[in-house]
RNA sequence: GGGCGCUUAGCUCAGUUGGUUCAGAGCACCUCGUUUACACCGAGGGGGUCGGGGGUUCGAAUCCCUCAGCGCCCA
């Protein structure tokens, strides 16, 4: 059979995922082997493949198939966020654009069109991410809105709110006037905007004096409610008491002092609109202020924007500043910029705004995951840093606000029986609520009751996410969840550290009382390479499928690897997937050349022997480090050992010294040999990438279904003979020798030489098969004395020398020669000064002090060499 | 404003407890090569006073101080 000389992963890659799905490869149940589990951070059910997901899919990948490979039970469990927000903003975006409105739709009308748009665009992501080779248990996939998923977020929020942790409160959160939902303090993102400072002048009430204050939101003076100066303030000590005016409402307020207002900031007098600002909320609380609300759910002004109703806030700005100069209260502008809060989702500008929500207290749950990371550490972060971050936080977390004014979601199992805020039950059904109302009000109807309108934050379902898809919740007894949680690795960006990270952690211990993962390897941002963020906007994301279709899988994973160091953003380019699918091309012809050797029954040369045992020590010493590197997560470290062992020791060194001669055949030994390293190599780089090599893996045997690569033995760690990798270090530099001299005479590698040695290091023959091998060499001989008229190069202490044909350009040699002396001689120089210092003598440990004078023994026997070959050249 | 982190070759990054593995890797670059697996290749090569300054030490990329620049998180 042909074998193309070109790797080519579309004709591969569909049939070995294809085998792999039809043998269950990717499917686990419980059983007696030790266990290892992720769960997926689950993609938006409206997500579409992109960078992020490739990279970190594809180190769950890596694990996971590792983990298999080691003989744990792999379990890799897939899934889907319902992403409230997101998916409804998509939603409502669908059926805007077929004419339908949502504020016209029933709640269920509206339910039913979500779950059609998700039944058909939802979940193609799942679909990708089986393109990029992710063995997932496909049959486990879960879905945070799945009936059992839902009774779990259920359940937990009713015993919660049992616990005395969940309660409402009217408190000033962000609201998104966009979603026309509330917006968890994560989930704002604040940006510098270049704005206006205004100053407005107020009137004092029955005098003629004035006072001006500075403010950024002109339009909100029409919730002001009071005038705040500071205390130790002189400047404005004549207004205590006094009341001031609102411009344009002409409401009448009371001038407060308090220590809160800052003299240096505009004028140092500040206006307080309580409804519309955190601060002045809390100035309001304290001085008992009336709150004025001036916006609808939108931020359009309402009623008491009087001649502005029902115009949206920004222009209201621009309309009220102009009415403000035109009636003189306007002093001046001054340019100004501050942090706004804008939304995560949808990109506008937050409205602090007061309202009935319903939270979660958080400082007990806080508590023993703020212990697991930083007292007991049965947590890991990788890396480390991340810790920091999470402790900051951790420490000073604040309530979570979990209500969100939204349909799709898991909708809020609170049952009001009356008209009053706190006349309501809390129950995982409407038969257990009418019961729990009943012992209030002894004659309600289930009719009666009426459910809360708002759904849960998405991230209160995702933080029970590793317990809830083994249904831990529901019956935290069973049989998965026991052998399952808690998980191993947690694969996820730094920036859901504290949506999801945090409060998985804080969710296993309250519902498992146990971790919900040991490690947590947090990835970098996959930026492009202007180190510029990967957004839709900027259109520098390239299409995930389309990298998949120039480079392979293989490629893109090897690719995404390659420059992915934990923690550190990625700096993206094409290039890196052009070196993983160059590198997955390489394999296939290391294969397609030991494949295409003929056997017969010779005898084995030493060459090949040597060789093979070299390559064994070489093996074995560069799995002790990938292992170390697996250990730390330093997965890319890991991928570039593996590269430089099969691409630098397998290709370039052993199969050069195995390979025959043309058209020669090679004998059994090494033929098998050969083969079973290179089955070795294919397990260390299955994790990687898992298609050429599974490929790669049934060509080389006829395989049955569990002899496949993707089930087979990870290589054990063996006793490494140093010595070899010592000997063969030396005589592949004698080897690198020859080819200079080759290459600087250009003398081709078909020309035979001749090679005599001035051994004063005392090298022994191990590796002179090879040498003569790979040099070329017709013979190779030991002399005493430095040779004439021929070609020299010096490997430590040892002088090689290479007579050819015709005249040697002594000068040239000569100044060579002087060239490595004086360096040497330099060195020594160096060492010797080192030596003579007494205080490092003293100091310096033993073994310090005895490698220097090596050094120094060594530098002098070289500088003996380099003399006496000069002496003998002139 | 508070906290954390970063600055090493053209690029992306290693460099664990200060000491022959300490100035490294991969890519890129340069030279040569139509050698019978692979030009998606091979062989060879150049390139950094480890951000600046100061200090501790026999010895500093590594520890301390300081300045500069950059990034992230929080308010």
């Amino acid at each position: 059979m042909e074998i193309p000389s070109k790797y080519d992963p579309k004709r591969v890659e569909e049939h070995w995922y294809t085998y792999w799905s039809e043998h269950d490869y990717f499917s686990s149940k419980p059983d007696e082997r030790e266990p290892y589990t992720i769960v997926i951070p689950p993609p938006n059910v409206t997500g579409v493949l992109h960078m992020g997901h490739m990279l970190n899919n594809t180190l769950q990948d890596v694990l996971i198939r590792r983990a298999r490979l080691l003989g744990k039970n792999a379990c890799w469990v897939p899934g889907m966020d319902h992403a409230s927000i997101a998916t409804e903003a998509k939603v409502v975006a669908k059926l805007k654009a077929d004419g339908i409105d949502k504020s016209k739709l029933s709640r269920d009308e509206f339910l039913k069109h979500a779950w059609d748009w998700t039944n058909e665009y939802g979940g193609v992501i799942l679909q990708q991410l089986k393109k990029l080779g992710c063995s997932c248990d496909w049959d486990r996939t879960k879905f945070t809105m799945d009936d059992d998923m839902s009774a779990s977020v259920i359940k937990v929020f009713v015993d919660l709110y049992n616990k005395g942790l969940i309660y409402r409160g009217y408190r000033m959160v962000n609201w998104d006037p966009e979603a026309k939902t509330t917006l968890s303090d994560e989930e704002v993102i604040y940006e510098e905007r270049q704005g206006n400072l205004y100053y407005l002048s107020y009137a004092i009430e029955g005098s003629d004096e004035k006072v001006t204050i500075a403010t950024t939101r002109p339009e909100t003076i029409l919730g002001d409610t009071a005038i705040c100066i500071n205390p130790n303030d002189e400047r404005y000590h004549h207004l205590r008491g006094k009341k001031a005016i609102v411009p344009i409402c002409d409401r009448v307020i009371p001038i407060i002092e308090d220590e809160y207002v800052d003299v240096e900031f505009g004028t140092g007098c500040l206006k307080v609109t309580p409804a519309h600002d955190e601060n002045d909320k809390n100035l309001g609380d304290k001085h008992n202020l009336e709150v004025v609300d001036i916006f609808n759910d939108d931020a359009t002004l309402n009623s008491y924007g009087l001649h502005y109703e029902g115009k949206d806030r920004f222009v209201v700005r621009k309309e009220i500043s102009k009415e403000l100069e035109e009636k003189g209260f306007l002093v001046k502008t001054e340019q100004h910029t501050n942090k706004v809060g804008t939304s995560e989702r949808t990109k506008v500008v937050i409205e602090p705004r007061l309202s009935d929500q319903w939270f979660l207290k958080m400082e007990n749950l806080a508590k023993p995951a703020l212990e697991s990371v930083f007292g007991t550490n049965e947590i890991n972060f990788f890396p480390k840093k991340f810790e920091n971050t999470y402790r900051h936080w951790m420490e000073g977390i604040r309530d979570w606000n979990i209500s969100r004014q939204l349909w799709w979601g898991h909708q809020i199992p609170a049952y009001y029986y009356g008209d009053g805020k706190e006349d309501f039950v809390v129950a995982e059904s409407p038969e257990e609520a009418l019961e729990l109302a009943r012992a209030i009000k002894p004659n309600i109807e289930t009719a009666d009751l009426r459910q809360d309108r708002d759904v849960l934050d998405t991230w209160f379902s995702s933080w029970l996410w590793p317990i809830s898809v083994f249904g831990g919740i529901l019956d935290p007894d069973n049989e998965e969840v026991n052998y399952y949680y808690p998980t191993n690795d947690l694969v996820t960006a730094p920036d859901i550290i504290f949506f999801w990270v945090a409060r998985m952690i804080m969710a296993g211990y309250e519902y498992r009382g146990e971790r919900p993962f040991e490690n947590v390897y947090f990835t970098g941002l996959v930026r492009d390479k202007q180190r510029r963020k990967m957004s839709k906007q900027l259109g520098n994301s390239p299409d995930a499928l389309k990298l998949i279709e120039d480079f392979g899988a293989d490629g893109v994973r090897v690719g995404l690897l390659l420059s992915s160091s934990a923690g550190n953003d990625i700096m993206f380019d094409e290039a890196l997937c052009q070196q993983g699918a160059n590198f997955a091309n390489k394999i296939w012809n290391a294969f397609r050349l030991v494949k295409g050797w003929e056997v017969s029954d010779i005898p084995q040369p030493e060459a090949a022997e040597k060789g093979i045992a070299w390559y064994k020590a070489k093996f074995y010493q560069t799995l002790v480090e990938i292992e170390d590197h697996f250990s730390k997560y330093r997965i890319s470290d890991a991928l570039m050992a593996t590269y430089k062992l099969v691409w630098d020791d397998f290709c370039s060194w052993l199969l050069e010294i195995v390979k025959p001669e043309y058209q020669k055949p090679i004998d059994q030994k090494t033929y098998d040999e050969v083969l079973g390293l290179f089955e070795e190599n294919l397990k260390l780089l299955h994790p990687f990438m898992p298609f050429l090599t599974e490929e790669v893996w049934q060509h080389i045997a006829e395989r049955t279904p569990e002899d496949a690569l993707i089930v087979s033995q990870w290589p054990e760690a063996k006793e490494v003979d140093s010595t070899l990798i010592v000997d063969f270090a030396f005589a592949s530099e004698v080897i690198s020798g020859i080819r200079t001299i080759r290459k600087e005479k250009n003398i081709p590698q078909k020309d035979e030489l001749e090679l005599f040695m001035l051994n004063a290091e005392g090298v022994g023959p191990q590796m002179d098969t090879i040498i003569l091998k790979l040099g070329n060499l017709s013979k190779m001989e030991t002399i005493d004395a430095s040779l004439d008229g021929a070609l020299s190069f010096r490997v430590k202490s040892n002088e090689y020398f290479i007579p050819i044909s015709g005249a040697i350009d002594v000068e040239a040699e000569i100044a060579k020669i002087t060239e490595e002396l004086n360096y040497t001689k330099g060195f020594l120089k160096s060492v010797q000064k080192k030596l003579s210092n007494e205080r490092f003598v003293n100091n310096a440990p033993e073994k310090v002090v005895a490698m220097e004078r090596k050094k120094a023994a060594d530098a002098e026997a070289k500088i003996e060499t380099l003399e006496k070959s000069l002496a003998s050249l002139k």
